[in-house]
DNA sequence: ACAGATGATTGAAA
DNA sequence: TTTCAATCATCTGT
């Protein structure tokens, strides 16, 4: 640098003096104390300009402006121009780095493919619509998804406009910049020769460095995408315990379904959303579809394994249903005045009328077989799904189609219950528990124990009578 | 701290 | 694909 700025004084001097000879005067007053014509005042007057010039940087704005200005108009200048072509000629500055090409950054590709991926820079609107389409494709479920990724994807549509204002921010700063520095350059090709090629190199440069800080932006978005995603998984992998209310309706269904407890695509909704709502209190303990399947497999596996643990509930559970029931059942036998109150087939007419069976026969003889022995009318509502024909009657969310669907389900079962009864002499097993459907083969259909609330051991009477929990 | 309960995950099977 | 069965990891009551 120091040798560069000698060799241009040298070169200055040399050619000042040259161009003097042929210009004569006329421009900036002569430096104090130097009225001298010789040779040396003029070396003399020319160091000054040069000072001038290179101390321009020193000065405040409108000094410099002013100077400049004054520079531009002395009668040097031409010459002084001259010799600057010369020198950058000679030096080879106008040329290097014009082959400076920018080859595609590996790395900012990376980046750019995972930003679109995580639908981050893709599209307007429809926030990660890519990422989240593929999450909802895997999972399968639509609706349990949207909510299931409703908190992650309102984190990442705020870490993509973040990312987008910053982005716009930085393109608008470079604009301004760029032709800032374009302005300048070209107000100083007056004063200095500025080929437009530099110019275009200077933008190049300016825009390699605002692109490096765009690589920044977008790597620390891609590191808060991934944040968030890891702090996603692991929430799921987190466990937190569902709520009261919540346990309770799931048990609710699953024990009034005892003979077949696996609900439906819709009653798994259904029953995801009751769930969700009853703790309302609780903040982001929303229940979704994949959680009540969980919950119905762990419990049928659960339940399966060790009846005997869950006899209390059972009677718990199949009590509550009872005291719905017992008002269902009023219900019904106010509609149809042919059975006598006690009997509990005037609860069952109703949805023997769903039920739509073969023949009138087997539904007698399985609703015979169904309450044999059951000296209680509490015993009645476990069996079966009671549950959902007293949500029905209710007129309760479960609807007619899901009500179908299950009343088809249970149909089937019953159907096979009612082939099973013949042999179930020399199975040792009691007919009471043949809608249970659980039989011996490892399917649900094969439980070994009875499943009834009327424990083995207990009698009827073990149905606790504080039915008013 | 411990044991049992419980929601989630995983791989095999149907 | 759903379900089962085993297992993991965490929660909960003691």
């Amino acid at each position: 640098m120091m040798e560069e700025q000698a060799r241009m004084m040298q070169a200055l001097s040399g050619v000042t003096l040259a161009g003097h000879s042929v210009q004569g005067g006329m421009g900036l007053p002569p430096p104090h104390g130097h009225e001298g014509t010789d040779g040396d005042g003029r070396k003399q007057d020319i160091g000054d300009i040069l000072h001038q010039i290179m101390t321009i940087t020193d000065q405040s704005l409108d000094e410099a402006q002013a100077k400049k200005h004054g520079l531009n108009c002395h009668r040097m200048k031409p010459a002084l121009f001259s010799v600057l072509c010369e020198i950058k000629e000679k030096t080879g500055l106008s040329i290097r780095g014009a082959q400076e090409e920018d080859p595609p950054d590996p790395q900012l590709m990376r980046l750019d493919n995972m930003l679109l991926a995580e639908g981050v820079s893709g599209p307007e609107k429809g926030g990660g619509s890519a990422a989240a389409a593929a999450a909802a494709a895997a999972a399968g479920g639509g609706a349990d998804n949207s909510i299931e990724h409703s908190d992650y994807r309102a984190k990442l549509t705020q870490i993509r406009q973040i990312y987008h204002t910053e982005l716009e921010k930085y393109e608008q700063a470079c604009n301004e910049f760029t032709t800032h520095v374009m302005n300048l350059l070209r107000e100083q090709s007056r004063t200095r020769p500025i080929s437009p090629k530099e110019i275009e190199r200077m933008v190049g440069i300016i825009h390699r460095k605002f692109s490096s800080i765009q690589m920044q932006l977008k790597q620390s978005t891609c590191e808060a995408v991934m944040i968030l995603r890891s702090r996603f998984l692991d929430a799921r992998r987190k466990r937190r315990n569902f709520s009261k209310q919540a346990t309770e309706i799931l048990n609710e269904y699953f024990y009034s379904h005892l003979s077949n407890p696996y609900p439906s695509e819709e009653a798994k909704e259904e029953l995801a959303k009751k769930c969700s709502i009853t703790v309302s209190q609780g903040v982001g303990t929303t229940i979704t579809v994949s959680q009540v399947s969980n919950w119905f497999g762990n419990k049928r596996i659960r339940y399966k394994k060790n009846i005997g643990k869950f006899q209390e509930e059972a009677n718990l559970y199949a009590a509550k249903t009872a005291v719905t029931a017992t008002h269902a059942v009023a219900a019904a036998i106010q509609n149809s005045q042919a059975n006598s109150p006690t009997t509990p087939n005037s609860g069952f007419q109703m949805k023997d009328e769903e039920f739509q069976l073969d023949s009138a026969e087997s539904k007698n003889s399985l609703l015979t077989n169904m309450f044999t022995g059951s000296s209680a009318s509490f015993n009645l509502p476990n069996s079966g799904d009671m549950f959902m024909s007293m949500q029905s009657l209710n007129g309760a969310s479960y609807q007619g189609a899901q009500v179908g669907a299950n009343v088809q389900s249970q149909g089937d079962t019953i159907r096979h219950a009612i082939n099973q009864t013949t042999g179930y002499s020399d199975r040792l097993r009691h007919p009471l528990y043949s809608p249970h459907g659980l039989n011996g083969n490892g399917g649900w259909h094969d439980a070994p124990t009875p499943t009834s609330v009327t424990s083995p051991n207990e009698g009827p009477g073990s149905v606790h009578s504080d039915t008013s929990n």
